[in-house]
DNA sequence: CGCTGTCTGTGCAATAGTGCACAATTGCTC
DNA sequence: GAGCAATTGTGCACTATTGCACAGACAGCG
């Protein structure tokens, strides 16, 4: 049916570390779609009837929105992983708002068939349960991170999520965008990635930020990308190692929910 | 071998809300433990062998700690639920630290038991990834209330949030101990607190925090109370009515992640 | 080329929160 | 009922961030 499934790389990290049956298993029940930036994948609410896998360089995020519609990003999902129903086993109303936020192909699944495959595979199962762990670990930091770091740290963090994921030094997205999933005003992010850009750590161009020195951007952001890095390699190291590699680990101690 | 365990209430939501042989399952498995505020249930990067249902007015919550010593609050848990592999599904590292934040009587369940009981029965299933779909909606609220939301009113989120688990108007807790909880420093929270006080929500005591208007200060917190608990009753109501009721639902829209 | 809409840069006043020092108060213990 | 340790109150200077207004720059399109 669709034919790109049949070759081995998927482009989505958990999918590319199964292995035969449990491959065979899912493979087959997957939709390729192309999603278009600011694209809904589910609402707050609504029963969550499918999974999404972001492939290549796609990027999806939950987000929430206040009352008085401020936003703010509240998890990132790229290629490492999966977004709807992962972490809350599906059949539940969403709490949050799904969004694409970087355009590129998702490979959806639909959430029953995922229940399905889970119940038929321990493999299947025990991966799952290992990301959802990873993206909750990725939760919790971004509340103590939301809590305590400046926005100037808040974002070196997430330009090197982003850049992670992407695989590029460049990285398209605007001021008003990650202002939003910071947020933060757009006017005060603007002179935030000025001061990164005098420090010569990106370089800010319209609608692109351009990474030019990861090491020291690395520096600059808080612990909190190094630290969700971190429990990612623990707990889900050997299974990308399979396939991809995500994750460029610094030895470091482990830190752990 | 535990007295208590079998009349009919264990104190905890969860847990009182089993009925049959899912009760019969699981009851002779708990330990009853007296727990003392600061006492630390797990660290970071430790493999979570059990689990915590607190009981009665007992609080534990997850706490981060950064590089540079300051700690904040990621999630809270009273009776409604339970810490400790609920959501990551046990048997991987801890990434938080869990620390008991109102003292109190814990019944403790082996995480393998617990995983035993579930495979064993759908019910079980059920009522634990309800709630942790809730556990894990107010973490994410979190995330986004400490990107967007002021002090004041996140320090009466957080009052309200504990009189609900507490049950009682006076909350026995220091400024010291709340400022880290908020991530803010102490000095700031006393000021916050004298003006709840100005307002004649609360009244401040050392040691503890005396709720007046309980109505104004829902007015005066942000959304995000009002938000979780609303999640909590879509998707745990049913549950928790047959037993205890934590929760008096404000007919709203519901918001579901 | 020139227009137009989007995106970015910047000025300025105001509020929120930090960081630290130290005084005042309270509850408890002996 | 004095003394001690923990807790709370407050002053002050400083930094972070908001909120808003508006000018300038860029990219694509006809």
């Amino acid at each position: 049916m669709i034919p790109a499934l049949d070759t081995l790389f998927s482009g989505n990290l958990l999918l590319d570390a199964l292995r035969g049956k449990d491959r065979v298993l899912l493979m087959p029940l997957l939709e390729l779609r192309e999603c278009r930036r600011g694209e809904v994948l589910f609402e707050p609410g609504e029963d969550v009837s499918f999974i999404s896998f972001p492939s290549g360089p796609s990027v999806a995020a939950l987000v929430i929105t206040t009352q008085h519609g401020r936003t703010v990003e509240v998890a990132t999902v790229g290629h490492e992983g999966a977004i709807g129903g992962v972490v809350s086993q599906g059949s539940l109303p969403a709490f949050s708002r799904a969004v694409v936020q970087i355009a590129g192909p998702m490979l959806r699944l639909e959430t029953q068939r995922l229940q399905e495959a889970k119940a038929a595979s321990p493999v299947l199962r025990n991966l799952f349960t290992r990301y959802s762990d990873c993206l909750l670990a990725q939760i919790l930091q971004s509340v103590a991170c939301n809590a305590l770091h400046p926005i100037e740290e808040r974002c070196a963090r997430w330009i090197l999520g982003l850049q992670d994921r992407l695989g590029s030094d460049m990285l398209p997205i605007t001021h008003e965008l990650l202002a939003d999933l910071l947020g933060v005003q757009r006017s005060y992010l603007t002179r935030t990635l000025k001061s990164l850009q005098q420090q010569q750590l990106v370089q800010v161009r319209r609608g692109r930020i351009i990474v030019c020195n990861r090491p020291a951007l690395e520096e600059k952001a808080c612990e909190c990308h190094g630290a969700v890095k971190r429990h990612f390699e623990t707990v889900l190291g050997a299974v990308y190692g399979a396939s991809g590699t995500l994750i460029a680990l610094r030895p470091a101690a482990s830190q752990a929910v």
